[in-house]
DNA sequence: CCGATGAGTTGCAATATACAACTTGCTAGG
DNA sequence: CCTAGCAAGTTGTATATTGCAACTCATCGG
């Protein structure tokens, strides 16, 4: 029965691997990984608020508030006063679009010799990972 | 042609928010991740320098050589003079075993529900993919 | 009208990191 | 032998990210 175990741990090294060299990887294009996460779930999420950002990545209010402001002072995304919503900019758009078209090709190279099967089952496994 | 297209903005989303999350996920039990991380290539290769471990984890030598003061300084770890190895020390190698139960029963919890054979097939496309 | 609650901001501190300058030790040429 | 140079490591400095705590402000229930 230690097998378990073992699967455990390899998935757990791999993911200490991955965790670790997270940063570099999913950056390039221009924008951090926070302010390209933060803008896509505007993007993705119309109505969603600081606070809700804030809980969905585990980060504190006053991370999320501060990354915001950076945001907004380099013209990506506007906050409207009071309770309206956050509104991701034309040029805040444009960044993501650019900042995803360099991330997506790095990743081409680093997956040109997988199969199109082996992708797939990959997206598959961490999509139902960072669901869990 | 689409198609190979789609896949890897899957997984490049994914990978996003994988890598967004990691960081937590992977920590926890009392060591920060880079601790964590430094120690256990350490215990895996006897002979690795300070730069080794920069170039491996792409860390600049001021990073690693400051970490590994730390290291040093909390007793889990021993740099001998000149180009003596590391070794970790007995107390380091029992500040990894418990951090790594702590970490692996956090991912057992998440992983509860998935087979034993798709745990396995996560774990080798991660491999796959830090190996690239 | 007032107290409570929740969202957001700001002050402050800790941590992680990179880059540059420096030190040191070893090695290859002469 | 010397010495120039390189590789490894350390230290000074600056920047970025983040959390916690204290604060403001608005809204809502009684």
């Amino acid at each position: 029965m230690p097998v378990r175990r073992e699967l455990l741990g390899s998935v757990h090294d791999e993911l200490t691997l991955f965790a670790r060299r997270a940063r570099g990887l999913a950056q390039g294009g221009g924008l951090s990984l926070v302010a390209y996460t933060l803008l896509t779930h505007v993007l993705a999420n119309q109505d969603a608020r600081p606070v809700d950002l804030a809980g969905f990545y585990r980060l504190d209010k006053s991370t999320v508030s501060r990354q915001l402001a950076d945001l907004e002072r380099l013209g990506l995304l506007e906050r409207g006063a009071h309770g309206q919503p956050l509104r991701v900019t034309d040029a805040g758009r444009a960044q993501v679009d650019a900042a995803a078209a360099v991330q997506r090709a790095a990743l081409e190279g680093r997956l040109q010799d997988w199969d199109d099967e082996d992708v797939l089952a990959f997206a598959e496994y961490l999509r139902r990972f960072n669901a869990g």
